[in-house]
DNA sequence: CCCTCGCCCTGCTGGC
DNA sequence: TGCCAGCAGGGCGAGG
């Protein structure tokens, strides 16, 4: 379930085979994920160096020295898998670099994108465009929250979800940040207390950072034959825990909000 | 603008 | 053992 630490856990084990590499060899296994792939893909990156890579919200992106940036954006099922001994079912993007490394890009589910963007105009890529800060940036505050929930009868559970409101935040981390702000995801954006923004900021960036200290962890089994890039053991207070006990004694409850599963306990989350 | 809902897709799980 | 319904979810568009 790729969010922010998953894709940004991915893009630093990228960064080991990618960076300064020159791309030898592109397949692309399928026409399409969530969208077809861009048309000029293989030419744009075939013999292109790679300069950089880095992530936005939730997408990963890989810069290279034709002013293009190949964005991906794993969906619910993407991963990355490092050197395959075979090309497996679902492998729909491979890369080879010069150097003889093989990443292939995995998508069962193919709720994942490829685009090409021109790298100078990021920021005015649509998708893009709209994002909210970078939750473990500058722009979070309890002050931009409490705008951003000012006069909403929403739960705060789905406007944390709204990449527009804060950009890379997915239903486990939301469910994990409430839990932390002890602050109920049925309650509407606009009753949020201050006090409540003042909590979830520090909350938001502490499961992240965790998350990321997890999942990077793993990056040293990266260098091992088939090592897989994307996924680490996590633990959760509250996600997928319905009926047991939370750490305040209470017992965590579930709900379906906006079709998706809430996980919360309700003698702690207020 | 705001809010909710359903769709996309496949693999895994659990119930019978 | 086999079958099948249900679930997982990010982004986006439809409709109220």
């Amino acid at each position: 379930m790729p969010e922010l630490p998953e894709v940004e856990t991915t893009v630093r084990g990228l960064a080991r085979y990618l960076e300064g590499a020159r791309i030898a060899r592109v397949a692309v296994n399928r026409p399409d994920l969530r969208r077809p792939f861009p048309a000029d893909l293989v030419q744009s990156l075939v013999g292109a160096t790679i300069t950089g890579l880095g992530r936005r919200a939730k997408y990963g992106l890989i810069h290279t020295d034709r002013a293009r940036t190949m964005v991906f954006h794993l969906g619910m099922s993407g991963r990355w898998r490092i050197e395959p001994d075979t090309i497996e079912k679902h492998d729909h993007l491979v890369i080879e670099t010069a150097a003889g490394h093989v990443l292939a890009l995995n998508d069962a589910r193919r709720f994942g994108s490829v685009d090409l963007v021109d790298s100078d105009k990021l920021d005015a890529w649509p998708a893009f465009a709209a994002l909210g800060p970078e939750p473990l940036g500058d722009g979070l505050t309890p002050r931009h929250l409490q705008h951003a929930f000012a006069g909403r009868s929403a739960p705060v559970k789905g406007l944390l979800l709204d990449q527009r409101i804060v950009a890379g935040l997915g239903n486990i981390y939301v469910c994990e940040a409430l839990h932390r702000a002890h602050v109920s995801p049925e309650r509407a954006g606009g009753q949020v207390t201050r006090a409540g923004t003042e909590r979830l900021v520090p909350a938001i960036r502490a499961v992240l950072e965790e998350s990321i200290a997890a999942g990077g962890s793993t990056i040293r089994d990266y260098a091992q034959p088939n090592g897989e890039l994307g996924y680490f053991a996590a633990s959760w207070r509250v996600y997928g825990r319905e009926g047991e006990a939370c750490a305040c004694g209470g017992t965590i409850g579930r709900a379906v909000q906006g079709g998706r599963s809430s996980f919360w306990c309700a003698r702690c989350q207020k």
